[in-house]
Formats: C-alpha cells, structure tokens, sequence
DNA sequence: CTAAAATATATTGCTAACCAACATATGTCC
DNA sequence: GGACATATGTTGGTTAGCAATATATTTTAG
C-alpha cells in the first residue's frame, strides 16, 4: 500500500520521456539506463526488468530508439541504444507535453506545498 | 495518437492529488471537480467522466473522502463531497509524493528544456 | 578457490485501471 | 420546442505494469 503505488502510477507516463533522455546523445544499454534512473532519483524511481525490456522493444519497434548488439571479450553482451531522428523528435514533444502538465498541476493544485 | 495518450498516462499517478487538493477546505461535486480540473488547466487536463465518478467512489471507499446527496428546488441532485481526517493525511503524502518525483524527473532528464 | 553479489537480458501471467460509448434526467437559453 | 449545459451513472474492451521466475557471465569478498 501506499507509496509503492503512487511511484508506480506517476511513473508510467514519464517512462518514456526518462528513456528518450537518457539516449539524448549517447547510446546506452538497458541495465545502465536502469541504473542511471534509480542513482540519479536516489532510488525514488526504480524499473523493474519486467518494465523496462518490454518498454525499450516497444520504442524499437516504434522506430523511436535503435538498438544493436555489443559482445567484447571479458564482457556480458549488451544491447545498446541510440535515438533515432524520429525519437528526437518524439522526444522534444515529450519534453514540452511533460512541462505542460506540470505546469497544469501546479495550477489546479495551488501547490502552495511546493 | 500522439497527445492524447501521453496526457492520459501521465494523469494516472496525479489523479488523486488533483481531487483531493480541490476538495481541500471546501466541499464540490463530482461534475464540478471535473470542470475545475479543465478550466485551470486550460483545457490540458480533460477527466471523462467514466474516470472521474468511479474514482470519487473509490476515494470514499478508501475513506478519504465523504459525499452526501444535496437536493435544492430548481436545481439537479448533486453529490457534495468533503476531506476526511485520513484523507487530509493522504493529501499531505501526495503532495510530497508530486514534489519529490518531478524533482527526481529534473535530475534524470537534466531538465535542460524546463 | 569458492560463494555471493553484481551485471545483463528475457518471459509469463496476474491484476489494475482508463475511457469510449451508452444511458438517464433536469435546467436554461433563444 | 430544440439545443446545449448540467449532473450522475455503467459496461466492456484494451492497455500496461510488475512480481516472479529464468539464464548466464563477471567481479568481489572471505
């Protein structure tokens, strides 16, 4: 109960929009980008595997990201992403549609708590 | 495609915050919730109202909030509801709750566009 | 040298939840 | 009298997260 659920909930919109930015000029893996996300919130925002695979596949498909598989010696394989020009673009929407909404919470809210 | 579902995601997580900061201090219905939400956000926010009145039950179920039919000559029966002790408690949560996670969106995304 | 932990990716099945569409009824304005 | 705003309600289809489970390699601690 309780805050689980709130994360989880606020969380499914901004996925894509953390994923899209963390590929904004520079190509990473999965696991790093998951990492990435739990180490920079401080562990506010955590995805799980079972979220975050499906998730990439689903932008791959999309067109939006572009993965490819890395294998080096003395290392697990990797698939790394990059954005595609259709993902910078999607990404700029996101960015704006992101800001908006925020924007529209603090209206409708007063957040006088913020 | 596009803005339609990112808004629609993005609200899953904020939905109770909003209902619950509107009905902080004073009582409203449930079509005047969903009015509110759409004029102070312009527009950008629209809760159909296949989300909003099933969430308001799910609200007092929960005990955060309480409705009462209030019939006035003239005028269509409306559901007036009001905070809770225990639903000011989840408000307060809330509201840490939004602050924290568009803080840990700041961080990962770097918020260069914000 | 070995056991545990971190790295790295993947799938299945359960559950929760939004919302389009449909439904009902009254008040107001022209 | 007709159109529109007000006001509340339900059903059913679809989407999507994630716990649990799985496999395999590399690193670290004892």
């Amino acid at each position: 109960m309780s805050n689980q659920s709130i994360d989880r909930d606020l969380k499914k919109g901004s996925a894509e929009l953390l994923i899209l930015s963390l590929l904004n000029g520079r190509q990473r893996h999965g696991y790093e980008i998951g990492k990435l996300i739990e180490t920079r919130s401080k562990g506010a925002l955590v995805f799980r595997v079972a979220s975050l695979y499906p998730l990439l596949y689903k932008l791959e498909d999309r067109g939006w990201i572009q993965g490819r598989w890395v294998e080096k010696p003395g290392q697990r394989r990797r698939r790394y992403y990059r954005l595609t020009a259709a993902g910078r673009k999607i990404l700029a929407e996101r960015q704006v549609g992101w800001a908006a909404f925020v924007e529209a919470i603090r209206r409708i809210t007063g957040a006088e708590y913020a």
